[in-house]
DNA sequence: CCGGAATACTTGAGAGTTCAATTGTGTTCT
DNA sequence: AGAACACAATTGAACTCTCAAGTATTCCGG
């Protein structure tokens, strides 16, 4: 084991900066939708996903994709979802191991009314201080971090149109 | 209240990109941490903190100062970091309503230990794929993001060097 | 068409984070 | 000095996420 390279000044400054904003970020969002409609983030993400998806429907393998997220994780978020009534789940017929979720109307009506504030939250935090060109240099090193991690690459977006417009 | 400004094309698949991208790293992070020191990536940056700070002390507000992190967190994270022997916490005299964390040595050596593995994680998911030029541009990003954010503006960096070294 | 492998999802336990409330201590003002 | 306030830190409950297992179904090679 070779000796560790460790980070440079402008490489440390960088990251502690970074994890620190990512951070903060989170916690901002969070905090924002938890507030204003009861979700968490990722839960609402995954309502933002099913709205845009065709029919409001995906799979839960599909779904997961999309979110990068664990099937255990998938779970847990669609029970709750379920239970507070803003999604539903069944099966199709002639495949007894697919889930399907589906956004129900409840739900849309909930991401509908959340949606506003948070993409108030989100230009606030973060679009409205960066100019054009951070932006898209933003972009650009997502996409390179992405590709580090997660080099099966999943669609970075989702294609439908059955749903509600961009929720964020 | 004004009608919602979306986000465009551009803004959205950033955004996107950005989350993904960033849930994924902490992941990453986070499970190479555990695995190879049982420390989850918070509690690894307590501890690296502390290595740091003069004499390997701090107290809890400066440290969650530092963090970014409430004192509800950091004092169920400093619970359990003592009870495993990695720091200790204690009053100074003359002041019974501080409390001063402080590195063990076994605290120091968990993180000796642990530094290498994830700086080279660290570069993997991150520094290994950037240009010299993505580094800064996300450098400003992030101190952009933060200043939206932590308009206090907490110290970044450390100023001692009673400690470790850069730990990351 | 049968049995093993792969797929789709769920479940439960354990751990970390958050929020609200609480305790104890220092500070300040009159 | 005494009361009100602010500060430092902790606690417990609720919630989410992770990991490891487990169940059920479908696919596929011989």
């Amino acid at each position: 084991m070779a000796d560790t390279r460790w980070l440079d000044e402008g490489e440390q400054r960088t990251w502690r900066t970074f994890l620190a904003a990512v951070h903060l970020l989170e916690g901002s969002l969070d905090r924002q939708l938890r507030r204003d409609s009861g979700l968490p983030h990722a839960y609402y993400q995954a309502l933002a996903m099913l709205s845009e998806a065709p029919g409001g429907a995906l799979t839960m393998t599909e779904l997961a994709g999309l979110l990068r997220s664990s099937p255990s994780r998938l779970s847990h978020a669609a029970a709750r979802l379920e239970e507070d009534g803003l999604i539903h789940r069944f099966k199709r017929l002639g495949d007894r191991r697919t889930t399907i979720a589906e956004l129900t109307p409840r739900g849309l009506k909930v991401l509908r009314e959340a949606a506003p504030g948070h993409v108030r939250e989100v230009r606030r935090v973060l679009f409205d201080s960066l100019t054009r060109e951070q932006v898209d240099q933003l972009r650009e090193i997502s996409e390179v971090m992405l590709g580090e991690l997660d080099p099966e690459g999943r669609e970075p977006r989702c294609p439908g149109s059955g749903g509600a417009g961009d929720r964020d």
